[in-house]
DNA sequence: AGCTATTTATAATG
DNA sequence: TCATTATAAATAGCT
C-alpha cells in the first residue's frame, strides 16, 4: 500500500528503516485500538524499536494484559492443581464475570443500544419499566427544583429584610427624605408575599409538564436570583 | 476500507463482531509480523476476544518481551509467585464485584429505584437517556406491530378469498338465488381494498403516538383476529 | 468462507 | 520531520 509494492524484508537503510518504523508503528496501535472498541477485546501489545526504545499500548493496563495473559498459560497447561481454595477464588471471578456480562448487556439495551431479537411483549414491558423510572425521576426532579426555589425565596426575604432595615435606619437618622421613592419595599411582610406567587406557579407547572420538555423548570429557580 | 466507511464504536450484533474480530486479527498480527521484519523490531502482541480466548503473537517468544518490557519498566513480574496468583484472584473477586455492585447500583437508580443522593443535573441527564431508549423501543415496537399487522391482513385476505371462492361454488351450483343477499361480498379484490382502510389508520396512529400513551398500539392488531 | 467496492495505510517523493 | 499522492492492502457488507 504504497507507491510501489515491497518485499517484506528488513530495510538496509537505517534511515528508511527509521521511518518506515515510525510510521507502521501509528499504523498497528491505530489497528490495535480499533480492534478493542470494535470487538471489545483485551489488547496488549509491546514493541522494542532496533535501538531498543519501547512502544506499547494495552487497552486496559499492561499488568493486566499480562497478568492475564500468564493465568491462561496456567490455564492452558492445565496442570490439575488440587489447590481449592485457588480454584473457588476462579470460581469465583468467573461467575461474577458472568454476572457482571449480563448486567452491562441489560444496561446497553436498555440505554438505547441493540433491540433487535425483542419481540413486541417484551419491548412493552421495557417501555413501561423506563416510563416508571422516568415518572419517578420527573417527580424527584420536581421536588428538589422546588425545594431549591424555596431555599431561594428564603434567602431572598432575609436579603430583603436586611434593606429594610438598612433604610428604615436611613429613615431614622437623615428623616423621610427622598431616598425613599425610587426604592423596592422596605417591609418585609409584603415582599414575602409577592415573592410567593411565582413559587405556585412554578409548582403546577411542573405537575403539567409530566410528559413534555421539562428543561425550563430549573430556570425559575435561576430567573429570581439578583 | 471496506464497502462502506464504520464508526470506531463496540459492534452491537455480536455475529459481526466475531467475524469483524476474526478478521481484524488477522489483519493486525499480519501488521505485527511485517513490522518486525522490516524494522528488526522485537514485537509482543497478546489479545483476549470478549469470550475470553487468547490470541498471541511474538516475533521471538513472549516470555522474552514480557521479561524485556519488565525490566524496561524497571518492573518485577512477581507471577512465578504461586501464593501471589492467589492473592491475584482475591483482588480480581473484589474488583470484579465492586464493578457489579456500581453496575447494579445504577441499574437499579434506572428502574425507578433509589434516586436519593442524586443533584438535578444528574436526574435531567438520567431523564434524558431514559427519554432517547424509550423513542427507540417505540419506534421498534411500532414497526413490529406493523408488520404484524400486515401479516394479518394477508391472513385475511387468504380467508375471504376462500369464502368468495366457496360463495362462488353455491352461487354455480344453486344458481342466483337469496344466499348471496346477507352476506359478504363475494369478490375477493373488493374485499382487499377494505381491509385496507384500516392499515392507514394504524399506521398514521403509531406515528402520532410518538410521546404519549401507546399500550393501546398492539390491541389494533388483535382486534383483528378472527 | 469467498467476493469486490471502498476505505485506509503507506511507499515514494518533494 | 512534515505533507502530498499514487498505489497497495485491508476490510465492510454481501452472499
Amino acid at each position: 500500500m504504497g507507491r510501489g509494492k515491497i518485499v517484506i524484508r528488513r530495510i538496509d537503510n537505517s534511515t528508511s528503516r527509521q521511518v518506515t518504523f515510525s510510521k507502521r508503528r501509528n499504523g498497528i496501535f491505530k489497528k490495535a485500538k480499533e480492534l478493542a472498541i470494535l470487538c471489545d477485546a483485551e489488547v496488549g501489545l509491546m514493541i522494542f524499536s532496533s535501538t531498543g526504545r519501547l512502544y506499547e499500548y494495552s487497552s486496559t493496563s499492561m499488568k493486566s494484559v499480562i497478568d492475564r495473559y500468564g493465568k491462561s498459560k496456567d490455564e492452558q497447561q492445565a496442570v490439575a492443581n488440587p489447590n481449592s481454595e485457588l480454584k473457588f477464588w476462579q470460581r469465583e471471578a468467573a461467575s461474577l464475570r458472568q454476572q457482571l456480562h449480563n448486567l452491562q448487556e441489560n444496561h446497553r439495551q436498555l440505554m438505547g443500544g441493540d433491540l433487535s431479537g425483542l419481540n413486541v411483549k417484551e419491548l412493552q414491558s421495557l417501555e413501561n419499566q423506563l416510563e416508571i423510572s422516568l415518572r419517578s425521576i420527573r417527580t424527584k426532579k420536581g421536588s428538589l427544583v422546588h425545594q431549591e426555589n424555596m431555599e431561594l425565596y428564603k434567602k431572598i426575604s432575609l436579603i430583603r429584610q436586611e434593606n429594610a432595615e438598612l433604610y428604615k435606619k436611613i429613615y431614622e437618622t437623615e428623616g423621610p427624605s427622598e431616598v425613599n421613592r425610587d426604592s423596592p419595599t422596605p417591609y418585609n411582610f409584603a415582599v414575602v408575599e409577592k415573592t410567593n406567587v411565582p413559587v405556585q406557579l412554578g409548582l403546577s407547572t411542573l405537575s403539567q409538564h409530566s410528559d413534555g420538555e421539562q428543561s425550563t423548570a430549573p430556570k425559575l429557580g435561576l430567573q429570581l436570583n439578583p
